[in-house]
DNA sequence: TGTGCTGTGGAACGTTTATTCCATTTACGA
DNA sequence: TCGTAAATGGAATAAACGTTCCACAGCACA
């Protein structure tokens, strides 16, 4: 950090803001070394861990070592792992709006009462109250044993319908990202009951569904049912049709703006259960 | 709008979000000591310099010693100026703590908490912080633009695969329900080119798309482009290839939680444009 | 004016950090 | 198959860091 005797030398400077240097390790990156590739990977990937965190812990987290950090950093021309942060760090510096800022926009939204302005705070307040009310609710018992039951599952079978189909639909991503076997039940052409006829005492179902509800969900879960598989459901009520055929059931109410439910607790629910699933399969293996 | 219940508490917990580390400094400072509240204020005034600085640099700056940094600190109840700093840098982080350093400093403090309770809190708190971080960044004037290019046009053709799938099957979902013509490009059977084929310069494309950015998406955008249809897009990033292709694009950083985006800010912002097209409709009608 | 206590500055300490260096492995061309 | 150069892992090192400790100053009260 003291002898910058050539600074200006061969390469001339060197990028001082975030945006150039992602230009420069994504231009740089195909030439590199297999272990630099990869920490250039890791960095575009999770730059606010390079901000902050420490060259021991990020080298850990990107599976190489602290070295490889500062070979990195000095393969793209920097003095060192440091001086490679001060730029992710810049980053950081310039994208948060100070609180002054943030109470000056809070007062012009609520002079100005723009309409779209005021549908935006409305379906955020909406998904912030479902959020922290599906928080304060949530029984930690209930469901561990809804993970339970899905973990130990050979197959995961998502059903979910219409508005239930964007929470469904990311599980299906996420699962698939975490190894774990699910079918997402689309009904797409019809075909809802050809894809759980080979269902078996071994699988289990996972069906969301809200009033009104889809009757093809509760459908699908009967069959489900039928055929011996455990049922998770998350659902809105007691009186839900699912409530009754599911194993465990959840119960999460969504606020609703404008004639249209929240799905954030929902969804954060839902990804609790995947991502405890994936967990607890890992400490089984 | 959050429960700040034990902030003046005694050695009971204490702030890990910076809302709430806000608030109690804002209380406390009255009845500190001299070179105590100058740090208060300073750190109210700069909280950039606290999360990135050292201890040395900071109390450079704020004219007075490290350790009445650390004094300041413990004032408040946290452990050192390391522990305090952490909650200044969590305020800048798009990611949430990970489930393994929840459980850790909770150890660290003699206390306990479920797996899963663990897991649905970091859910929650990506979903909010996200939210909140949306509403206060949104731009009024950008959306409505955003708005009156959808209210415009005769096709909206909605493109989100894998992660920002949900988001787009929630818009098909509501827009049906609002008599608002849209179509799905969901990409299935390969069936992508084929579905956008047919757009022409009286249609919209809303394209959704985070990194890593999927090419299919931005193949699509880009052909709706070459057809002459207006491009609304929402994505994360200035780097992101949909800036350059639409015509009005919107940020949303979702925070992060154990490597799963939240979609809680991205689900608000496609409803409030979806609910806003539908009035901008309805009134010109 | 003396006494005790809180507040403060600054040095010393032990720990953690980024970095450097070297032995070993890997990849590649002859 | 060998030989050379690049790449990598891991220990060693020196600097920087947060924290602790202690002596002294300021102030209130007797």
């Amino acid at each position: 950090m003291t002898d910058i005797s050539d600074a200006g030398g061969e390469h001339g400077t060197v990028p001082r803001d975030f945006a150039a240097l992602r230009a420069l390790i994504i231009g740089r990156a195909p030439e590199l070394p297999r272990r630099l590739t990869q920490v250039a990977s890791y960095a575009l990937d999770n730059p606010d861990e390079i901000a902050f965190g420490t060259a021991a812990g990020v080298a850990q987290r990107a599976g190489v070592q602290p070295s490889t950090l500062v070979r990195f950093s000095q393969a793209l021309g920097y003095q060192g792992f440091s001086d490679l942060q001060d730029v992710f760090r810049s980053r950081l510096r310039d994208r948060v709006p100070s609180y002054d800022e943030r109470l000056a926009q809070l007062r012009e939204h609520g002079l100005d009462a723009s309409k779209t302005g005021l549908l935006l705070e409305g379906f955020s307040e909406a998904a912030a109250r479902s959020v922290a009310d599906c928080r304060a609710k949530a029984d930690p018992a209930l469901i561990e044993q809804a993970v339970d039951l899905l973990a130990g599952a050979e197959t995961i079978y998502l059903a979910g319908l219409r508005r239930s189909f964007p929470i469904t639909s990311y599980m299906a991503y996420a699962m698939g990202k975490l190894g774990i076997r699910s079918i997402l039940v689309d009904g797409i052409a019809g075909l809802g009951a050809e894809q759980t006829g080979f269902i078996t005492p071994r699988d289990a179902m996972f069906a969301v569904s809200f009033t009104p509800y889809a009757s093809e969900t509760v459908a699908l879960t009967a069959a489900a049912k039928a055929h011996g598989a455990g049922i998770v459901a998350i659902t809105d009520s007691l009186f839900s049709p699912l409530a009754p055929l599911a194993d465990v059931w959840l119960e999460v109410v969504e606020a609703n703006f404008e004639g249209f439910r929240s799905m954030a607790a929902t969804m954060a629910l839902a990804m609790t259960l995947t991502v405890a699933v994936a967990g607890k399969r890992a400490e089984g293996a």
